[in-house]
DNA sequence: TGCTCCTGCAA
DNA sequence: TATTGCAGGAGCA
């Protein structure tokens, strides 16, 4: 039997897998303990088998040469990781390990072509793989399997993990794609679809030939990427069939070099290794070996009564970290428990709270009564995830505050990338953890929350509970080790979700009423531009379906489509529509009905639906994790993008109002990304340009038009205006010129003078550019990190656009880390300052408090100072405020 | 019911 | 061929 290892998967999966182990001389170690650890499991398991280790080669493969975007958006080796490569080899080739590297080729295909040699002779073989690309070769001698997952894959396992049989894997793969290798696939056709059309026809090629009996949009996308397909193949299927100049008897292991080992192991600090060798087992590792594998199932159980609770107590006292996860019911943001676990490093403890096996007296808010105390003790880490949701519980249902550590945010602070626990573990640890999702299961059987089975969510939040404990030290490690990282999140973001709580929990006050008339009268005007719409068009259709609008503007009217969607479709976008209307009236009374129907159905008439019974407010929730930047968003409802360019839509402002007694103050921040583009370039036009506290787009346009002051005519304002925002968003002068209507020549001249006159902004960009590139990420002014990998891909478009996302990411994310820290210095004075109100509302560089009318002018003064003191920059500052009955009056 | 596409609202 | 989001309705499986 032959056991031949995928090295290169299993060398990347031990880099994150691990710890960033050190030998004494500095040198990471992290990822070869973690292949030794996994060539000595596999040894154990197979112990009769023949083991050898295949790596990737460096440099170009065939595939490279084939698809010039192959691997393009993966990140290059980390130098930690990359330092690693040579001693590991010295370590494999001491301990015996054959092994394989072939330039030209990658380690899959070196591994296939051995595979089928020694499959063809007779031998069973195994892959040890974290890669699915080589399902392709399984059959009844081949068959592969994951160490760290602890699965195998046999004929019958890939027809079920994958919905095909092996033999159909490369056609399955060339369908979906693999985002991993950056192999696009067939745009449209998904893991389902793939399968399902493959359980059907067998291959892509039948499919072709009935190309009329597939689902019309399959069809089609398959027609249209039809000369794609012979390249797809080629980068997905693996060659099994490379000459070797090995023999199958050469693949042996040799014997252990006892005396390179014993050295290899002194240098990387391996103490543990080097007493096994050198017989002195009882001797400690210094390092201790964490686990690759699964955290053990925990073991503790369920705790339902106040007696059992007593029992527990010393021994959670006693933990110096309690992780905990819950399950939650009920209407945002008074949501209850339905259940918690509660993980010490000894085991893990589930405390049902909305069942029948509670013991009288024993209830939800009898937990979180008992946990007070624990939670409260000094020096305890208390960590668990959804954070914001328990914090609220406590709150409402348990009568106090609660802020712990969150895996989740931590895991946000240190990426700005939302990471669930599922994610986390998986990628620590290649193991599956049970999410809900999986408990309640999809589709018609989809149970309901209330019908879960306890044992089932015991053992299901028991587990996460665990995780959450394993992941924490490994989380709060790689926080210290990046002192900004560890800042960001124990001084903005985790105070931030206590705000955050509080906020959605307070609500904003709506004139449901006000809305309704304004519905009844927008759904009038509605009917009657309908009517008229029809009338014009001479035919009836749904004026909300951009299909059936497309057909009666192109073909029934015969009007020049000029403008497709991404999918291919005639457009009927706004601006297109715009042109249109000065061909025929029924483009300017679709562009009038959408505008009205968005009105209605987003905010008149969904808003006051999303009023709490309870409380007689609307509670949004702010998402603290679920952007890129690191800006909040805002949903059920989204509340920041109530309208207030048109003045129709203004007037859904109106209906923003305070509480009877009460008053609204509203403080924006003026130009903050601009200003941010100023202290972050330095540049001296830019910075005397604010230092001016004069309208700066007024002063840009007597720049760049070199002009006075004074003469600067509304038109060369705008354009002006137009180029500071688009240097935000790292425009181009063609989107410059289709911004403004110029030609490209004139928006070139303009670019062009704007970067004479601000030569650090332009500086400045290209700096970004050039990081971006270097460092595969980058940072605020708070030193949040946002990654951009595209950066470096060689499809042009891909790259222009990361470019521009990481030139728009340090001054949109640094604005977004300045109102984080306003909102966290805002409540706590507030506090101090209301007995009634605080903020309810935050729109990125706005936000909106609510207060009793006597305390108007001291919360501006409060809230204005706040905002200010939140960052120190190389310009002013300024924050703007007013105060009104209404949003739409207390905007400055 | 769940997914994708198109459209459009905000900073 | 401008950044970051959320969400509705249509259309389809």
């Amino acid at each position: 039997m032959f056991v031949l290892v995928d090295g290169s998967s299993y060398l990347y999966r031990a880099y994150h897998a691990m710890p960033p182990l050190l030998s004494p001389q500095g040198q990471a170690t992290g990822a070869i303990r973690g292949v030794l650890n996994m060539l000595q499991k596999l040894g154990s398991d197979y112990a009769q088998a023949d083991i050898v280790v295949v790596f990737d080669a460096p440099g170009q493969t065939f595939r490279d040469e084939l698809y010039a975007d192959y691997k393009a958006h993966r990140p290059a080796m980390p130098e930690d990781l990359r330092s690693q490569i040579a001693p590991l080899d010295d370590l494999l080739r001491a301990e015996g390990y054959p092994l394989l590297r072939l330039t030209g080729v990658e380690a899959d295909d070196v591994i296939a072509s051995l595979a089928r040699r020694a499959a063809a002779a007779g031998h069973q073989v195994v892959i040890a793989t974290g890669d699915k690309d080589l399902a392709q070769l399984v059959d009844d001698q081949i068959e592969l399997i994951d160490t760290m997952k602890g699965r195998r894959l046999d004929v019958a396992a890939v027809q079920e993990k994958f919905g095909v049989p092996p033999a159909a894997m490369v056609d399955y793969l060339t369908l979906v794609g693999d985002s991993v290798d950056n192999i696009p696939g067939i745009p449209g056709i998904g893991a389902k679809t793939a399968a399902r059309l493959l359980d059907e026809y067998g291959s892509i090629d039948a499919m072709l030939q009935h190309l009329d009996a597939l689902p019309a949009r399959h069809a089609a996308s398959l027609r249209a990427h039809s000369e794609r397909l012979p390249l797809l193949r080629q980068l997905i299927r693996v060659r099994d069939d490379l000459p070797l100049d090995v023999e199958l008897a050469d693949l042996r292991r040799a014997p252990r070099d006892q005396v390179a080992l014993a050295q290899i192991y002194a240098t990387l600090g391996f103490r543990g290794e080097l007493s096994k060798l050198k017989g002195k087992s009882d001797e400690p590792a210094l390092i201790a070996t964490p686990t690759v594998s699964m955290p053990s199932p925990p073991a503790g159980g369920l705790v339902s009564d106040i007696e059992a609770w007593q029992t527990l107590l010393p021994s959670l006292q006693a933990a110096p970290i309690l992780a905990f996860s819950f399950l939650a019911y009920g209407e945002h943001p008074f949501m209850h428990l339905q259940g918690l676990a509660l993980a010490t490093d000894a085991a893990a403890y589930y405390f049902p709270c909305a069942t029948d096996l509670l013991a009288p007296g024993w209830d939800e808010a009898q937990l979180l009564a008992c946990l007070q105390p624990l939670w409260a003790a000094t020096g305890k880490i208390i960590v668990g995830e959804q954070s914001k949701l328990f914090s609220q519980i406590a709150m409402e249902q348990g009568g106090y505050e609660f802020c712990g550590d969150d895996i989740e945010l931590m895991a946000y602070s240190l990426e700005t990338r939302a990471a669930t626990l599922a994610e986390q573990v998986e990628r620590r640890w290649q193991v599956a953890v049970p999410t809900l999702a999986d408990l309640l299961g999809q589709g018609r059987g989809r149970r309901t929350q209330e019908s879960l089975d306890n044992d089932a969510l015991a053992n299901l939040l028991r587990q996460r509970a665990h995780c959450i404990l394993g992941l924490y030290p490994l989380l709060r490690q790689e926080l210290d080790a990046a002192i900004e990282r560890a800042r960001l999140y124990d001084q903005i973001d985790r105070p931030l979700t206590t705000v955050l709580a509080r906020m959605e929990r307070r609500g904003v006050f709506i004139d449901a009423g006000a809305l309704a008339r304004q519905s009844q009268e927008l759904r009038g005007r509605m009917e009657a531009l309908q009517a008229q719409a029809q009338q014009v068009a001479g035919m009836a259709f749904n004026l909300d379906s951009p299909k059936q609008l497309a057909q009666v503007l192109y073909d029934h009217l015969q009007l020049t489509a000029t403008t497709k969607t991404a999918t291919g479709q005639r457009s009927t976008a706004e601006d297109v529509l715009e042109a249109l209307s000065e061909q025929h009236a029924l483009p300017g009374l679709i562009l009038e009905y959408r505008s009205l129907a968005k009105l209605c159905s987003n905010y008149t008439d969904k808003l006051p639906a999303l009023v709490s019974a309870r409380s007689g407010r609307l509670h949004t929730l702010y998402n603290a994790m679920g952007t890129s930047t690191g800006r909040l968003s805002s949903s059920e409802p989204n509340l920041q993008n109530i309208p207030i360019r048109s003045t129709e839509g203004r007037r859904i402002r109106d209906a923003f109002v305070a509480a009877p007694g009460c008053v609204l103050v509203a403080a924006d921040y003026s130009q903050i990304e601009l200003r941010l583009m100023a202290h972050l370039s330095g540049d001296a036009g830019l910075l005397a340009a604010f230092a001016a506290h004069q309208d700066v787009h007024s002063l840009t346009a007597a720049e760049i038009f070199a002009v006075p002051l004074a003469t600067v005519d509304a038109g060369q304002r705008r354009a002006a205006k137009a180029i500071n925002f688009g240097l935000i968003y790292g425009m181009s002068a063609f989107g410059l010129a289709r911004q403004l209507g110029l030609t490209r020549q004139q928006a070139d001249a303009y670019v062009q003078r704007y970067f004479e006159r601000y030569p650090g902004v332009r500086d400045y960009m290209q700096k970004v550019r050039e990081r971006a590139k270097e460092q595969g990420f980058v940072e605020t002014l708070w030193g949040r990190r946002i990654m951009t990998p595209d950066v470096r891909s060689g499809r042009p478009a891909l790259r222009a656009a990361a470019e521009r996302a990481a030139i728009n990411a340090p001054l949109q994310g640094s604005a977004a880390d300045i109102m984080r820290r306003a909102m966290i210095m805002i409540e706590s004075e507030l506090n101090d300052l209301l007995d009634a109100g605080g903020m309810v509302m935050q729109v990125h560089d706005e936000l909106i408090i609510e207060c009793p009318v006597a305390r108007g002018d001291d919360v501006r003064a409060c809230v204005v100072r706040g905002m200010q003191a939140a960052a120190t920059l190389r310009v002013p500052l300024e924050v703007s405020c007013a105060i009104g009955s209404a949003w739409s009056e207390a905007h400055a």
